[in-house]
DNA sequence: CTAAACCTTCACGTTGACGTGAAGGTCAAG
DNA sequence: CTTGACCTTCACGTCAACGTGAAGGTTTAG
């Protein structure tokens, strides 16, 4: 598949998936046009990249991250061991962005029953 | 208490207040050599500040909810019932937020325990 | 009185993940 | 053979929360 197929299946645009490649992230092949050439897989592969983007993560902790990852999501079959610290350091920075979330919604939440809670009858 | 002072009691720079100030965040008084006065409340003003932007709200976001959290933590008396809708908003992005990490982190423990798993005896 | 350590207001620099044209090549359809 | 929808590579723009001097006034300690 080319450029725009793969974005449209992965819910982004072609200036991302050039950004990822510029990053290390995704090695398309080329066809004789220049043209980068997609296999079906990379849709899984920008899945992933995507969310864990989102979970915090920047491209070059990716880059070390994606190439543990299989094809196949559920198997995980061959893990690389030398990054056993990398993925440790950004999970603790995972769950410490969970605490700081969940202390802001406690937050949020007082004061959502706070106000409301004292006198809204109607 | 003067910037450098709270900024350190509040564990952040003046850079940092100034920046708030110009956000309309805070709204120290001003001695008549120009400097900025904050009065001790503002160490809890300024935490709170750093809580709602670490749980990812902008600026503006805390511009608007900021009025509504009083000086006492624990207390939440008076709350403004308009604003309810964008607690709402910011209370949705932030479980969203969550979501999205409990996920990343879930790709991660997969990737820790599949490697390691298989024959890590010590 | 002077030096250190504050403070002030500009105003440009940084970082990351892209957005947004610009200028031009490629390819299927009519 | 030309229109239009793709694609390519630069390369500058964006946004947010500050960092980092620059140039100068203020306050405090000796």
């Amino acid at each position: 598949m080319r450029i725009s197929e793969l974005a449209r299946e992965a819910g982004t645009t072609p200036r991302a998936l050039r950004y990822y490649e510029e990053q290390g992230l995704l090695r398309p092949a080329r066809l004789a046009s220049g043209y980068r050439h997609y296999d079906p897989q990379a849709v899984g592969t920008v899945r992933h990249i995507q969310l864990l983007l989102s979970a915090g993560l920047n491209t070059a902790a990716i880059a070390e991250i994606l190439p543990c990852i299989p094809d196949d999501v559920t198997v995980l079959a061959p893990t690389c061991p030398e990054l056993l610290d990398a993925l440790a350091v950004e999970r603790t920075r995972i769950t410490t962005s969970m605490d700081r979330l969940a202390a802001a919604r406690d937050v949020l939440d007082r004061l959502i029953q706070a106000g409301p809670a004292a006198g809204d009858r109607s």
